[in-house]
RNA sequence: GCCCGCGUAGCUCAGUGGAUAGAGCGUCUGCCUCCGGAGCAGAAGGUCGUAGGUUCGAAUCCUGUCGCGGGCACCA
């Protein structure tokens, strides 16, 4: 059951073979959508090159090669020698059927299934998470929600921020202000006022000048974090209760959030600590790693820093520490070897591409990252503020995720109470929800992760225009029908009817489902989804405008429009679904 | 200084080397005796930062330039 492009291309790959050679085979006839017509074949020009004809006779030569009777009416050339092609309606209607019959609603199974690891979200402990922390989130599950739905292995990896130098600093203001006061439980309700105050502390020291005897607050966070990481029980005892607070305060987002993460897809950076020594040992005989002032450096090709100078990528430190980067070399080793991974996603900001293009190149060198394993930064955008520079976290102005997420869901209450006063309000409160949630989700995911964007609340709250309510109202409407039709006794048509513009171009539509997945999942960009489920939605609501289902009193007709409703919902609610955005009943 | 990215309608953003560059918001004009108006139909609004180059064809590729953001040795 192949989507038009897929149908149209081996046509004309044929057609190219029987009229140019077998050599012509494989060329690419770029078959896609136009405004002039369903489809649009673009080989002409592309081959009018590599013949050293003219682009119209080559079009010609195409057309008169070309057998697409049973599939589309005879192309139209136009300009330079653009073949137009306008689909058979009965076509259409014979793909739709088949579509609607299937339960994968046309997305094909992979011939090899990939282990993909994702690793994404990465909130840092004792920390608030803000609106970056946001897109990582929404943006990765979306990302193995998709890689699920073609039917890849997926493996989530929540690398949170649990180990390093911050917890020198967290763990001495915790013991300063006690560990029962009403500081410290500001880890569970507010965790940025808690890191505040000690940031705030460990900088006031830091400005102040170390205290000869190492008594001041920045060395004993400094001192802290080595005792931390050679074990010292104590401290990694508050650094457990640390965590673990953490751990439910990561929770309530994620459960407010509807994100797929769980307990069991924690692999935090303190996950590796036990790698990291023979992460070290096992670059330095390899003859990777060196010694450079005092610090145990990787310098991968074809990287240079200031004056030309090669780029060290530290694996550890002078005072014998590790940083991140030796934990995301273990972490890629883990991956490839232990998890069996064959593709692995990072989705963690674009500030940290250099990082990554440096570890991948390490991991590559030590043979941790062989050539068929794709190792990919989705890279996230820098969310900025009005003035354009980056939003950064200031006290007292900053808003919460949690606090975004409660006027979201409060947003979309004022205007379901009113709408529908009728409702109980227990499912009411279930709706104000999943629009509330489901628009702020949408709005991250619509746009290009890797593209900057301006902090806009109206934009992320918005009721309408491209945003998740419109899809989830469009679903709503169909739901409302399909509740009329049962009660009037009306079934639905085993085909879909496919007959007046408006079904042509929404049956057009829902056969570009499983291609748009298989794209998403290919190159992790949500973005195309949305952009696919929006212009899917206003396809139906205008064939909702041309074609009546309850009101027509053709029973054939009728029931044939409301299987075709009905297929527009299930992939509506499957995209959305792969969005990780939930589609209420009614709204 | 070097490297990476971005610059598209008033605003927020899409845009696979292909015809006349699209959408949402906002503005303006229509449509509720109507399967649900969170909707629909339409209008106005663009030297795609700028100057060159490659190409039959450039928002897209290359070079310069201006503006903005980010990164560049022991934070993560």
């Amino acid at each position: 059951m192949p989507a038009p492009e897929i149908a149209l291309t081996q046509r004309f790959q044929s057609a190219f073979a029987a009229a140019f050679g077998p050599e012509f085979a494989d060329a690419d006839p770029i078959i896609r959508p136009s405004q002039f017509a369903d489809f649009q074949c673009n080989a002409a020009m592309g081959l009018a090159k590599r013949l050293a004809r003219k682009p119209r006779d080559i079009a010609a030569e195409i057309l008169a090669a070309v057998d697409l009777s049973d599939i589309a009416e005879t192309p139209e050339i136009a300009g330079p020698g653009f073949l137009n092609i306008r689909l058979r309606t009965d076509w259409i209607a014979a793909q739709a059927a088949d579509l609607s019959a299937d339960s994968r609603l046309g997305v094909p199974s992979p011939e090899s299934p990939d282990t993909v690891v994702v690793d994404y979200s990465a909130p840092n402990v004792a920390k608030e998470m803000h609106v970056g922390h946001l897109r990582t989130t929404v943006v990765g599950d979306s990302i193995v929600r998709t890689l699920e739905k073609l039917g890849h292995t997926v493996i989530r990896q929540n690398h949170i921020g649990d180990w390093g130098t911050p917890f020198g600093m967290l763990i001495e203001h915790l013991l300063e202000v006690g560990e029962d006061s009403a500081e410290a439980d500001l880890l569970k309700s507010d965790p940025n006022a808690f890191y505040q105050a000690a940031r705030a502390k460990f900088d006031a020291a830091e400005a102040a000048g170390a205290a000869e005897d190492g008594s001041d607050f920045a060395s004993r966070a400094r001192k802290r974090v080595s005792t931390l990481q050679s074990g010292d029980a104590e401290s990694l005892r508050i650094w457990t209760n640390l965590v673990e607070l953490s751990k439910q305060y990561f929770h309530r987002i994620y459960d407010m959030l509807d994100v797929t993460l769980t307990d069991e897809h924690l692999a935090g950076e303190s996950s590796y600590n036990d790698l990291l020594e023979a992460v070290c040992e096992d670059l330095e005989a390899a003859g990777i790693a060196r010694i450079s002032d005092g610090a145990l450096c990787v310098f991968p090709e074809g990287f240079l820093g200031r004056d030309e100078q090669p780029l060290p990528l530290i694996i550890r430190k002078s005072d014998g520490g590790y940083g991140y980067a030796t934990t995301d070399l273990a972490a890629i080793r883990h991956r490839t070897t232990t998890l069996g991974a064959n593709r692995i996603a990072y989705v963690v900001g674009a500030a940290q591409e250099l990082h990554f293009q440096m570890v991948f190149s390490a991991a590559g060198e030590a043979g941790w990252l062989p050539g068929d394993v794709q190792a990919q930064h989705v890279k996230i955008g820098s969310v900025l503020g009005e003035d354009g520079k980056i939003l950064r976290t200031r006290s007292g102005s900053s808003l919460r995720l949690m606090a975004l997420l409660e006027e979201a869901v409060n947003t979309a209450r004022t205007v379901i109470e009113e709408l529908r006063p009728d409702l109980p309000e227990a499912e009411r409160e279930q709706i104000a929800h999943d629009i509330g949630i489901g628009g702020v989700k949408y709005a991250d995911l619509s746009t290009a992760h890797d593209s900057d964007y301006t902090f806009d609340l109206d934009r992320m709250l918005a009721l309408t225009g491209n945003t998740a309510p419109y899809l989830q109202y469009a679903v709503a409407r169909i739901r409302s029908i399909s509740r009329k039709a049962e009660a009037q006794g009306i079934t639905a048509a085993a085909a879909p009817r496919v007959e007046n513009d408006a079904e042509r171009a929404l049956a057009l539509a829902l056969l570009e489902f499983g291609p748009t997945l298989t794209a998403v999942g290919a190159e992790f960009e949500p973005h195309r989804l949305c952009a696919y489920l929006f212009s899917l939605a206003q396809a139906f609501t205008a064939f909702y405008e041309a074609s009546p289902i309850l009101k027509e009193s053709v029973e054939e007709i009728r029931a044939g429009r409301l299987a075709l409703a009905q297929l527009c919902e299930r992939v509506l609610v499957e995209g959305l679904d792969a969005l990780g955005v939930n589609a209420p009943e009614q709204m």
